[in-house]
DNA sequence: CAGTAAAATGAATCCGCATTCGATATTTGG
DNA sequence: CCAAATATCGAATGCGGATTCATTTTACTG
């Protein structure tokens, strides 16, 4: 699933490099003012000109969709690199497991659910099916899911874990997940690092319990 | 908590049932385009002229939390009229429990999701810490809390459930649910009745399992 | 029925912002 | 160092939509 690895001039990578800079600048303040704020913040934001911004994406849309890719692309690479320890033990991994999933919502949890209130508006095309991107995302989509099957199948499979259907346990995770960081943001307003770890033993101390005999 | 019922002149009545018309039709459009959707669309499903809402609400904003608000004391509602038949049977009464969520996420849920992702927003101020409807839904919410807490504290007491703490099973309840409702959105673009039974079905099926001993 | 109050109307106003584009600056290759 | 190519800039344009308000319609009262 890697990117074709084409050999890049030092000019091409600066300006990958600056695609990336303006994306997760523009992820920021969509997500500080939604999808509606005006480019002129995210080229603020960014340290450019609205007019530079226009040079990267051809719309502010399609910049939204691009910060849409990245993240799901995160995500791929996240789990694909921690996989064959979490195989190896997967009630060991559970601890990194729960670490990752946390860590992901709290970075991009935010900029996801806005991108998932939009999923109805009739007006704009954002993400119709015959989107490019949307043909993309549904890939890394398909990825994911392969790649997480596999852990919760072998979890299921060790001798400590209740005979549960595997599906049901992914659900359960994160279902468990998404609730307690809902609660989590509900109970501090910002987002303070200290609390963080204390949230990651609690989820992964419940989840134990509900999944082990 | 039910609000006082000062008598009203069939005058008063009526522009009661006139506002709340209004809300159900903004709750439909606020969905279907999200916040950023024009007056004129809301004004158009209510059957009602642009000016005539800005008799019942003095701007989008204030429509806007008032279908929040509705929402919430109809959750509230739904609840307080099944506890009973809930704390007398809690097994029993779990298939009901989950119909109850299910159904309110189905009919509320895509507004709720439109309203959550606005809580950012710096610009308008919808649900500033001062406002009074933001008071009125927080109290909502401490209502419905201790509701939802005294049935799953019955759940956890009967001889039957694994011992695990009530604000687990809670949590677990509601992701597992929300999990399982984004992922029927996904596979059904739009709103197919069929399959919700079947959905309840699973739900509850799963829940007893990593509930009960 | 006349007279008054309440409700409803929608065109006109006014503002905010996405996008464009001509001008300017910087980098590259010769 | 000189073009040519590339990147940056931000003021000007044009459109869309929230809100207003003068007018019309409807509902009550005596």
């Amino acid at each position: 699933m890697a990117e074709s690895e084409t050999v890049l001039s030092r000019r091409d990578r600066e300006r990958e490099q600056h695609r990336v800079d303006i994306l997760d600048a523009a992820e920021r303040v969509f997500v500080r003012d939604g999808f509606a704020t005006k480019i002129e913040s995210i080229a603020k934001a960014a340290e450019y000109s609205v007019g530079s911004l226009y040079n990267f994406f051809p719309s502010k849309e399609e910049l939204f969709k691009n910060v849409l890719l990245r993240i799901s692309q995160l995500r791929i690479e996240g789990v694909e690199k921690a996989l064959p320890e979490l195989l190896a033990d997967p009630w060991a991994g559970l601890r990194t497991v729960c670490h990752l999933w946390i860590d992901h919502h709290l970075r991009h949890g935010d900029f996801l659910h806005v991108a998932h209130s939009l999923r109805f508006r009739s007006d704009c095309s954002l993400l119709g099916p015959d989107d490019p991107v949307e043909h993309q995302l549904r890939a890394n989509t398909e990825t994911y899911r392969a790649l997480v099957t596999r852990y919760f199948a072998a979890l299921a499979a060790t001798p400590e874990a209740r005979p549960i259907d595997p599906s049901i346990l992914f659900t359960a995770f994160e279902g468990y997940i998404r609730t307690s960081l809902f609660a989590f943001a509900r109970a501090h307003g910002g987002a303070e690092k200290g609390d963080i770890t204390a949230l990651e033993a609690d989820v992964h101390k419940a989840l134990r319990i509900l999944f082990r005999k």
